[in-house]
DNA sequence: CTTTTTTCTGCAAGTAGTTTGCAACTCGCA
DNA sequence: TGCGAGTTGCAAACTACTTGCAGAAAAAAG
């Protein structure tokens, strides 16, 4: 396992309980808001601030070690860097997230690069519709 | 030119003059958020509520005459219906939204049909990467 | 190991965007 | 014209997020 202390000593920053708190708990979340991230947090040691949970978000994201998507509802989602290896699939009915692998969109992609030049950013992207529970309820 | 009137009382609305000047200037915006619809109304109608406002993009969506996207930053931005027939490209540098025809996507959005069962609503999804103007600039 | 520097945290207040409760109003129908 | 449900304006409430500041605590220096 990678030396965490180190990893984030490499981007310049200081290594606090609280800092480490929240990446690690962006990392076992998968996908979280920043209240689950808080609440993640909290489970383990309680007293740690909203605002601290934000700021560190923002600054992990600073040096790319998460980043966040917007997933429809208005609130940012975080994820780990090294999860986003996958698009997000938003169930518009149920608000569940399903994956697909990032090559489903490859074509999609280039056909964008070569006819208008625009580099989509694919892990920063979710993809709006009805999931096939609820398209089969329906 | 279709009659405005019925149009609305078709899908059983009461025909007040906030609701025509709020259909009627998503209309004319193309992309708004709230605000800018407000503001627009404003114009020529300058006591209108921002909660009116609000509460009418919502009928409005409710009836199928309006639709709302997400592009990004939080506030969802409506489009008139009939105007959703393009792809939003939304440049996360310059904040820019460009367009795409649907056709675009076509292939992608079958093949997350096939693959997952899953039904994009191609006119609710906002793209983001860098515009081209961006892209040469850094 | 102590001091110094600098970043980070907690707290409280502040802001932006959106929603809600409610009384007054008015549209559509009889 | 008058009634009743749908609609509006207003103020307050709410949610999600940001900011200022003083004290706490890492990291660097001595």
């Amino acid at each position: 396992m990678v030396d965490k202390n180190q990893e984030l000593r490499d981007k310049g920053l200081r290594l606090t309980p609280q800092r480490q708190l929240v990446l690690q708990a962006v990392r076992e979340l998968g996908h979280a808001t920043p209240e689950e991230v808080a609440e993640k947090v909290r489970s383990t040691h309680p007293g740690i601030n909203l605002s601290t949970v934000y700021r560190n978000l923002e600054t992990l994201e600073n040096v790319g070690l998460v980043q966040h998507t917007h997933l429809g509802h208005g609130g940012a989602t975080y994820h780990a860097a090294e999860e986003l290896t996958h698009l997000h699939l938003v169930c518009g009915k149920c608000g569940s997230v399903g994956d697909a692998p990032i090559e489903t969109a490859a074509s999609f992609v280039n056909t964008l690069i070569d006819e208008y030049g625009f580099k989509t950013d694919v892990t920063h992207f979710a993809i709006y519709g009805t999931c096939e529970n609820c398209t089969a309820k329906s």
